[in-house]
DNA sequence: CTGTTAGCGCATTCAT
DNA sequence: ATGAATGCGCTAACAG
């Protein structure tokens, strides 16, 4: 077979004797045309190996792309073993392909210098979790008037989608705090000035308030502990930079191999994958959930809630996150702010 | 602020009194133009915000677009849940970030009639995965002649990454088969020619062999039974559709709610999904591992392994696969077809 | 209902 | 080292 190249709309007119208005119409607006001259041309393309018109044209002369991008604060390869920017884009795919986009991945951590490059054939942009590095969504924000949704993080006057952070932390930790308690341990989520993967301690800045998700957790525990008459400056923070195990682990060993008057019998964790490592480090380590340990988590995600003990945590739905932040990017919702609501899940490592 | 449109090239060059070529040459060819000039250009592309080359119009003049398509068989709400898939995307998302490409996500599950649009905007395709409808992917290949690498399938004469899974199926099946077993049960992943999510009985007929990685397992399964003398057919096999918790869990349900006369005490499973599903039922039910029950997975994915009871299972280093695939379809990597070792890993889910 | 025309924004010849 | 000209493939006005 010799297709040397691929044939062009003009090419296919030509062949047809007919005007490439003709031949554009019967791709993209049947009704411009005559069913039967339609009918010739789609079959005489076919025929020819015409597959329609070439994206690259089409998005230089219309303007858009059916390309929606989705902006992630983390490395890419961090973001998809994760199961929580997973499932966002999970939600956001659902959608997209219901309505003809594709997604296209990029990054926030990527040396500037190529991002903006391929950034500018996306028709929107889904900006996921507070970035590093500002000056790619600061294009973004001047290079015109795409719709750009914050997911997580604000930015600037842009339409962003939150989850109730602050009362859901409050819920869980006054859940958890129902039952008496001698100690308890938080582990915390980024939430320094500069990256720690352990203790904090005085000497730590932790980031501003209001920036970050995690901030905003955090302040939801300490009012619950105040609620009970424990000093937030009591409770002993542990700190972990990545939502990984590996990451997560040498942390929590550290805290469970605490001589056991110091060991917290209680761990607010936020996150699930937090969570979930206290509870194969115990498991492994003989401490027994819920008497000796208790742990609570947040997110909700699956591997939590399938799994024995399951987790006692937060569960924010983050497929419909990405349902609707897609909707509000493709224009199908209004473009206002929006404020999602958690649930709290009573499982065995908290009951 | 009123940045009405995105300025262009052309009002850039004109602006500073210089051709468009000098403008180009400054942000793609810097030795093509005195360090003064391209200095001055540079700078006041930014004063005015001019963030380089439109990429749409770009990919239309250079032909390329330095994107990456990636091509599931499944929908991309599902494929972004799994973590197998996941993993591909993650080393391939490494490499294609390190090489300044972007990525495309595509499934081959959607209405043909949109695919072929956004397609064509693409560099290269990375295919993952059986299509069910291959019309997308018959379209990619006459398009022309950018690369396609197919993984964990074979796609005419393009190159193609496999995984041992008939050996590594072998291997395993033989470890389990090392205790003596009083029945073997086989949960298969989408064996059936028609869809079934339940007992697979001599009414079903299986895909043909050689087309899909789970028809490679079946084969070192039975290979490693025939080798201890017991008739494959003598096997119960149980088939699932959709590699989630979800789906599994009610086919588990059935084999583990068998009156005990009739329960397998041990089950190879297609996939860590279907494995982890059965030690969760088995725990709820009070199924002791590997007393009662021994399990076998396949994938090696870090849920299995970062939990307890650790599951046996072949690990496939499906990162690995993903990198190697990017780099094929970047040219990095000679284009010819490769296939992966695997390992086996014991874990205490069938020691 | 159909055909003609004029760019979308840019990279690349080929002159100078 | 720099500038003028051409067209990548297509769609949207408009004219017929």
């Amino acid at each position: 077979m010799s297709s040397p190249r691929r044939i062009t709309l003009k090419e296919l007119a030509a062949e047809l004797g007919v005007s490439t208005a003709s031949v554009s119409n019967a791709f993209n607006r049947p009704d411009q045309l005559s069913p039967a001259l339609r009918e010739r041309i789609l079959e005489e393309a076919k025929r020819l190996g015409y597959r329609g018109p070439d994206a690259k044209a089409r998005s230089l002369r219309t303007g858009r792309s059916r390309i929606i991008a989705v902006v992630l604060a983390e490395t890419l390869t961090y973001s998809l073993k994760d199961a929580v920017a997973s499932e966002l884009l999970s939600g956001i795919a659902e959608v997209l392909d219901a309505h003809g986009h594709t997604l296209l991945l990029l990054s926030g951590r990527q040396d500037a210098s190529q991002v903006p490059g391929s950034s500018s054939i996306a028709d929107g942009f889904i900006v996921y979790g507070l970035m590093a590095n500002m000056a790619l969504v600061e294009e973004l924000q001047s290079a015109g008037h795409k719709p750009i949704v914050a997911v997580d993080f604000d930015l600037g006057d842009q339409p962003a989608i939150h989850v109730d952070n602050e009362p859901a932390s409050y819920a869980i930790a006054q859940h958890a705090l129902k039952t008496p308690t001698s100690r308890t341990g938080i582990v915390n989520l980024r939430l320094t000035e500069t990256p720690c993967n352990g203790r904090i301690t005085s000497a730590h800045a932790l980031l501003p308030t209001g920036q970050t998700i995690t901030r905003s957790r955090l302040a939801g525990f300490h009012r619950a502990l105040a609620e009970q008459d424990i000093s937030p400056d009591s409770v002993a923070m542990w700190n972990i930079e990545e939502n990984t195990y590996e990451v997560c682990a040498p942390v929590l060993a550290e805290i469970l191999d605490l001589p056991a008057s110091e060991r917290p019998d209680l761990l607010l964790c936020m996150s699930d994958r937090i969570a979930l490592t206290a509870v194969t480090l115990a498991e492994q380590r003989g401490i027994r959930i819920p008497e000796d340990l208790r742990i609570t988590g947040f997110d909700g995600i699956e591997e939590g809630q399938y799994r024995s003990p399951r987790l006692t945590t937060v569960q924010q739905d983050s497929t419909e996150k990405g349902r609707l932040a897609a909707r509000m990017v493709l224009g199908l919702e209004s473009a206002s702010s929006h404020r999602l609501p958690t649930k709290l899940v009573l499982g065995e490592t908290c009951p």
